[in-house]
DNA sequence: TATGAATGAGCGTTCATTCAT
DNA sequence: CATGAATGAACGCTCATTCAT
């Protein structure tokens, strides 16, 4: 991945040696887990550099301030999640749609519950930060996999493929964003897991060019609707 | 609504004149636009008092400390918005399930676009302070207006309201809390707004029970994939 | 008494009414109350005022600020309890000095034990306020009080007695104000006293010009201790 | 001798290099000056970092609040006082009592008198915290001491040796403190103290059980005023 | 290069005092 | 006169950042 940050929020050096990389690796783990235990509040440069090894002078080695710190695990998380979500979807190209969305909310739904404190740590560590040119990133990255994927549907096109795929994905990342927000017990986080990829399907069902003639467009939907 | 916050976020007074509820008002929109303007960071006693013109001293007659000035701000915000939400599901009782999705959507959405920046303030400031007592309580005043209305439908009934209905909101509020943080433009926006009733509309017949004889259940959904 | 404090310290009007005294008292009481209650560090005026019934405005037509309200509340209690020594020494004018020696350790003692809380109250009180011209104005009242008695004594005359009486009452004073510093158990505390008894009339025997000759001086201590 | 404060008043770290403990040093001294100069209503901890010549930062690096410098101040004076009164103590075992008692008085006396403001600035500083368990470690310190050496003296025993030693310490204690406190001309003050020898000898002589026989307890007084 | 003691601006909060009502 | 809301200087304390070692 090249980083597309500002100037001022990346890294100061690259991890060029496996020292360096395991130094950032140590870092990045702590501040997650200070995030964790004694909360965004209390997570200061002194309690990360600590719970790494390190001392705040290393640290600032390796982030210029601590917006860098942040920047950089987003940026790390991020980069991982993209990745998954592009492999899931190469992997589904030429399947139906129903498995391919099923795969999509799938990967990553468990992208985001492997760890979920982690994730909660990190949705909340994101308000403090200006993030939006590392979720433009990774939203680029997403929309680009999942367009691919749904271009090679063995049933089903779409008149406005980009649209369909925008709104897919802002549905996916809202509603899991949305089932951590609330802290939904397990078993309703399942229930909505499951709908989830229903409505998905249904919606990509109802706003496909149907694959037998392709004559109704979007107007499809009123005609299901009756 | 009786607000059930922990006593200890509560403003230490209501306002008794109307000279106190203006200076409400003002220090709420100040801390907004603090906010706004300088970010979470930035927000400091000082400041929303400087900008709200009154001293810090005065604010802490309303308020006891900081987080309970963002408390009762969200309250205030959520209120507000919960009772949009009812008021336009009261309006739809008895319609077809298109008409109240769309109403929903669209109720919701205004009330979001209205004043986009303060929505985009506050989707932030909750990250500052534990909400889950607030969230929890709009929550469950959109879910009960919302599955009052589905359950008058004239052309629906669910098995399973209460999972679909949490569903449909999770989707509603996550969809336009991803549109907010992505920050779409408004073009982009509006398409997926669209396209977000079509997939809930969607969503919603493909798991009602079927109004002719209603003997499919959400085998309806694979019935009518094919 | 006529009070000599500071101009500054002054109550800014003599309490010409009733009502006006009422109120004076309830505010002396009152800041006793928060000052046992809450300590010395929540003593503010508002709470003074408040637990007084009166607002804090009133109070501040009483005293011009807080220093002056402890000024003068120490000053009421000096006043009252060197009037109680006055008392008690002229009662005993002409009486042997053991039993002089007895009636002031007593009174003194007694004044001060009446309500302990109060008194270790105001020790603590004293030392946020210039209280050396306090200080001044009760021991002067005491040291002239308690010269005059011992003057009188029946069985003894000294040959400086300005010294002897100075050392008597600095030894009643600091060894009273140690007791209540250390928190001594009213078992210890009251041996203590009886013993101080002893050892003031002890002190004053031995210092005392023999009744009968009158011809040892303070040699008689060294006479006395082979 | 090992400290038994209360963990949080502790200073939260050794001096561990001679630059730590100067910087203490200097903190403890500016602590001082302070209450000297400004009087303890004054006393910040901005001002006494700025006497000290060091940052507030670093002065919470000693101390982790300032209720925490008072307390170690306080110690650290009452240990070193406590350590010249076991000193004198010890090197007049066997000693008569006067001898004894002369050597209590004069270290107590010299040890209070050698910084006359330091002192004054003490007495003051104690009213701020919680001191008892300071003034306790202190005063049992003391009796200890000062108990054991009269236990040995050559020309007296005592029925009741830990009441009369409580007396006595008392005594000094507070006749010392009630000098400083009415702030008496050296003149006099040197007058004083000379006489609380008197005094204590004369109370010792009329508390012990006589030499010889040893038959007559306390009622000894009674019979040496005749 | 790594360290961590030192820095000090800036925070949240308190409370003596004022003054319009 | 009495009131008590408003004021804002000043407090105790934190923590991102620096730099001598």
């Amino acid at each position: 991945m090249v980083s597309n940050a500002p100037l001022h929020l990346k890294p100061r050096k690259q991890p060029r040696q496996a020292r360096a990389a395991a130094t950032l690796d140590a870092i990045f783990e702590a501040t997650i887990q200070v995030l964790l235990v004694d909360g965004p509040r209390r997570l200061t440069t002194t309690r990360v550099a600590e719970r790494a090894g390190v001392s705040v002078g290393t640290m600032y080695q390796y982030f210029p301030h601590k917006q860098a710190l942040f920047y950089a695990l987003n940026e790390r998380y991020l980069d991982a999640l993209a990745g998954k979500v592009e492999d899931a979807c190469r992997a589904r190209h030429g399947d139906p749609i129903d498995r391919m969305v099923e795969a999509l909310v799938t990967t990553y739904w468990n992208a985001k519950t492997e760890r979920p404190n982690v994730t909660r740590a990190l949705y909340r560590s994101v308000a403090e930060l200006d993030n939006e040119a590392l979720i433009e990133a990774f939203a680029r990255r997403a929309d680009a996999a999942t367009a691919a994927m749904f271009a090679t549907a063995s049933d089903a096109a779409f008149e406005d493929l980009a649209t369909v795929n925008l709104t897919l994905l802002t549905t996916i990342f809202g509603v899991v964003r949305s089932v951590f927000e609330r802290n939904l017990p397990i078993a309703e986080a399942d229930a909505v897991l499951r709908q989830l990829v229903m409505m998905c399907v249904a919606y990509l069902k109802a706003a496909r060019v149907s694959a037998s003639g392709r004559r109704r467009g979007s107007a499809q939907l009123a005609a299901a609707s009756t």
